[in-house]
DNA sequence: GTCTATACATGGATAGAC
DNA sequence: GTCTATCCATGTATAGAC
């Protein structure tokens, strides 16, 4: 596959419709591909969503197949800026925990669609090359919050548990909370229920009797 | 759409090779599925890999679409059988809840495959009257959980919190280890790591002075 | 019940004009 | 850069023989 991200060669044209097309179709694929899936949606119905016609695909993305990943370029970067970001954050490694889990809710609750997209390929074919890495995205949030975890044992603040541990912990509620995002009919946990959710991890299940007047209260 | 699951008629003919025919296209049309995503797969396909023709797919299933919802019917009566089994146990909330997740992580771990072709179909296309209503079984494994933590509550043994939410917090970290036996690439957790994030979350994360030398022994 | 052969539709991709 | 027109592969489904 050749490089598909380079722009259509920089021209001294107007760039206001030859942007326009590139991004209106952008989002028509976003969407196309949301509701009906990555191989069942047609080059043609997209060309019509965006209002051109099938050659302007061709020649802005190659194929189907760069649509597509020209999208999931996108996201991987607006990810790794989101994360990146809050794990350089300042605080105890509670809070931060849970704003970097907010944040990316926060990502994901802007851009359902292309969530629900890049689940698909995650999910996708598996003889055909894979169509995209979005292993990156799992690695790249399991690392950040293992640094977070980390600070904290370091600073006395959390259990020397195995670091992994907690982040598949705390990356198995968060993504509980995404799925919810990504459809409509289940009931939605929002920013404070994530954060409830999240509270029970720290805080433990079990009746302590030992602190029991501080954490019943 | 109509009825589907009916078997093909009970004739009195040898049932060997009847039934040997439908149960071959089952599981081949599983592994083509799960490799190739149900829009991309061809009947043509899966009825060469069963040792069959097409027209003996249309025959005992009536359409691809048939041959999708039998393979879910059937996942579906095992996850039901698999929670209920589970909540009906007997012991203290704790363990009855690490049981019911272990339970469910290893019905998937024996059907990898099909669980991975459920999970596209979840995430399928959905302007098309839903494929497959898979709902049913987040709420029936949520209700099972809320269940059990209500018993531990009742019992002194859970702390008061809102069940939905610990049912959440425990159904997000057996869904990540989930994710983890469908990629075979990410590290897996197994058995014994499942039993021990679960463990993170009712023990929680906070150092708790009161109780150090117990937690951290 | 299972096969061969085929009708019929759709979709990805390109050629060539403007 | 964008259009019209078209090529060609693939896929679902069925007709009709055995």
């Amino acid at each position: 596959m050749d490089p598909v991200e380079n722009s259509p060669p920089a021209t001294a044209l107007p760039p206001d419709q030859e942007i326009r097309a590139r991004r209106r179709l952008l989002e028509a694929a976003i969407q196309i591909f949301d509701r009906k899936g990555y191989a069942a949606s047609s080059v043609r119905e997209i060309a019509e969503a965006a209002g051109v016609t099938k050659p302007v695909v061709y020649y802005h993305f190659g194929s189907k197949e760069g649509l597509l990943v020209a999208i999931l370029d996108e996201a991987v970067r607006d990810f790794n800026r989101t994360i990146d970001a809050a794990v350089a954050r300042a605080g105890s490694a509670r809070e931060r925990l849970v704003r970097l889990c907010e944040d990316v809710y926060g990502l994901f609750e802007r851009n359902v669609s292309v969530a629900r997209v890049a689940h698909m390929v995650f999910l996708g074919p598996r003889d055909v090359a894979p169509l995209y890495d979005l292993m990156v995205l799992e690695r790249r949030l399991r690392d950040g919050v293992v640094r977070i975890v980390k600070d904290g044992q370091a600073a006395d603040e959390l259990r020397g548990v195995d670091a992994e541990d907690v982040a598949l912990a705390a990356m198995g509620i968060l993504e509980g909370c995404q799925d919810r995002q990504m459809f409509p009919e289940l009931s939605q946990v929002g920013h404070d229920g994530l954060r409830r959710i999240l509270n029970l991890l720290f805080d433990g299940l079990m009746i302590d009797r030992h602190a029991q007047g501080a954490l019943t209260s």
